[in-house]
DNA sequence: TATCCACTTGAACAGCGTTCACTAGAACGG
DNA sequence: CCGTTCTAGTGAACGCTGTTCAAGTGGATA
């Protein structure tokens, strides 16, 4: 009923596609199974064909978003190479809505893929690092951007309803340039990096 | 149980304490207000007399994780003091199961007191930073420290029940040593503030 | 034609946070 | 001594969540 008319049944793409649109449109806490399987039509019980449950879901769009990730790598520097990975991350969880909380909670609870941090492990190996330093540098550098954009984005999704105060300036803090905020974050671990490189 | 006798009611410590103590003995995700409400011999709706809702008990127990850090501050050189702040920072979220989500989840949701943030703030800006490089120099920070405390405690309570290999050193990675990594990472964000102090 | 498989149905289960009208008991002021 | 006020709690419900399960459909395959 209702509808039907093309061919029967849906695909796991398909389902992956769809809920990254509802991520995307209505936020992380709107995505349940049920607003899901409303959008394509089906029943809820159906997800589960695609997906043993909600987390291996949510695992899979974090791998989506990631992957969209595109770094240009003309990388004359490693250093600079560090910040394009960095940067390019940053833009693929800002891509979506509420991006940066599924891809850390994913993280959090081991399951995704490694991708995130092997790229960004591979940019600082190419400074010369061991491979245990670029790991341990890598996954403070993910934590740091992970953090950093929850908290952007929470603030989008605040500034576009809450609305307190328009006023630039007005906290005695300097919040206010998240593209620069992010940036300063970054250099200080790729500044840290650079003194271990020259101190041993 | 524990006790009925005395004066009647309870107050929004008892609650606190009592969330505090599940979240300690069961985890987060049992923290719940039905199970609160049974701890303390009580209906549920009972806990809204004392918390509006669920996020902002929350947000209280994270206040009191956070504000049990203690470091102790013979502070010669700033480097040592923001190191020490951050470890300090870290014990007080290991002292409770899921206590690095706790506070992150807040952190994230913009409530809660900004206590952990200004400590971190205090010993770096006494490097010598104006109060803007100090205030972002210790968002990074924090969202490092928060987000290795999760994955740290995320694989406390895997060791704990996954047990799947405990060969130390398996892994091509030198994961297993959750203090160095942690002073590691710490290491790298005040090696960078060094370095940007001495360019400028 | 019969079988298999991909995919879905419909109903239910157990649990969640939260709301609401009502109430018991202590404290306080006149 | 009485009446009001404040504190803390009751008990039932609402609407929502993720998840399970036996049963069913229709197209491709053998």
């Amino acid at each position: 009923m209702t509808v039907t008319g093309t061919g029967r049944g849906h695909t796991r793409d398909d389902v992956a596609r769809t809920a990254l649109r509802i991520l995307d449109d209505y936020g992380l806490p709107d995505l349940t199974m049920r607003r899901l399987a409303g959008a394509l039509e089906v029943q809820p019980s159906a997800l589960y064909w695609h997906f043993p449950n909600k987390q291996s879901l949510l695992a899979e769009l974090a791998d989506r978003i990631v992957a969209q990730a595109a770094p240009g790598h003309p990388d004359s520097d490693w250093t600079v190479g560090v910040r394009v990975e960095a940067a390019a991350l940053r833009d693929a969880l800002l891509a979506y809505r509420d991006g940066a909380e599924v891809v850390a909670s994913t993280l959090a609870l081991g399951l995704g893929s490694t991708l995130a941090q092997d790229r960004l492990a591979a940019a600082i190996a190419a400074g010369g690092f061991d491979g245990a330093t670029a790991r341990r540098a890598a996954m403070a550098l993910l934590h740091f951007v992970l953090g950093h954009v929850s908290h952007e984005q929470q603030r989008m999704q605040y500034d576009s309803v809450g609305v307190l105060a328009p006023d630039s300036g007005g906290l005695p803090g300097g919040e206010g340039d998240p593209t620069g905020e992010f940036a300063f974050g970054v250099n200080l671990l790729v500044g840290g990096l650079e003194l271990s490189h020259v101190r041993k």
